[in-house]
DNA sequence: ACGTCACATAGTGACATAGCTATACATTTG
DNA sequence: CAAATGTATAGCTATGTCACTATGTGACGT
C-alpha cells in the first residue's frame, strides 16, 4: 500500500541505470546469451557462436555491449575470451522471463 | 546443466515478444509507472500525473505503448482511461529490478 | 617470419525511439 | 450550446539501435 513511487524509493539515478540494464537484456539474442552463460560458469566466444548460432561478429558486439553495461564479466587467456554473469541477482530476472514466455 | 539454449526451450517467437515487453518495460518513467500500477489496482491518466510529475501528453504515450504491448488493459468510464497491469507475472520481474536497484 | 585462429572494432544505411509542442477528440458541466 | 476537463494523437527533430561487411589485432603453431 506504498503512496510512495519507485522514483522515491531508489532515487532517480537507480532508476535510470536499471532500466539501462533492462534495455541490454531486451534483446532476443541477448536473453540468450545471458541464459545460456547463467547455466555454465563461463564459455569462449566461439563456443557461444556454436551453441547460439549467431555471426561471431554480431556475438562479438553484444557481448561487448553486456560487459560495458556491467551484465557480464570477461577473463582473457591466451587468445581466448571467457565471458560469465557478473550480476547472480540479475539472473534471476532472466529466469522469471523464462517463466513469463510460457504464458505470452 | 541444460544443454539447450533459451530459444530451444521456449520458441524463437517467445523469446522476440519476451524481449518487446522487456524492451517497453525498460524506461525509467515506464518503470516508474508499472510499479504504481502494480500496487494500486488501478489508476487514471491525472492520478498518474500527479504521483509521477510526468506531462500529461508524454505519460499517455507511455500508457498507449504499454497497451499496445500487452503490459497494461484500460477501462474507459466517461471521460476518465483507467490503467492498470494486465500481466502480473510481468510485476514479479519488475519487482526483482527494485531489489537489483539496491546493489547497482 | 608467416599463416591461422580467436576475437574485437569500424563504418554504414535502414529503421526505431525519445521528447517536445500543438492540436484533436470525447465527455461532462454550466 | 459553449466552455472546461480528461485523454489521445500528430508532427517534428535529434538521437539511438540493428544487422551487416570489412578490416584490425593479438596469440599461437610451424
Amino acid at each position: 500500500m506504498s503512496t510512495t513511487t519507485l522514483e522515491q524509493r531508489v532515487g532517480t539515478e537507480k532508476l535510470v541505470r536499471a532500466s539501462e540494464r533492462l534495455k541490454v537484456a531486451a534483446h532476443p539474442q541477448r536473453l540468450a546469451i545471458l541464459d545460456l552463460l547463467g547455466g555454465k560458469k563461463r564459455m569462449c566466444v566461439n563456443d557461444l557462436v556454436e551453441a547460439l548460432g549467431i555471426e561471431q561478429a554480431i556475438l562479438s558486439q553484444h557481448l561487448t555491449l553486456m560487459r560495458d553495461k556491467g551484465l557480464l564479466g570477461v577473463e582473457k587467456e591466451g587468445k581466448y575470451s571467457f565471458y560469465h554473469v557478473e550480476q547472480p541477482r540479475f539472473l534471476k530476472i532472466i529466469r522469471n522471463i523464462e517463466h513469463c514466455c510460457e504464458t505470452l
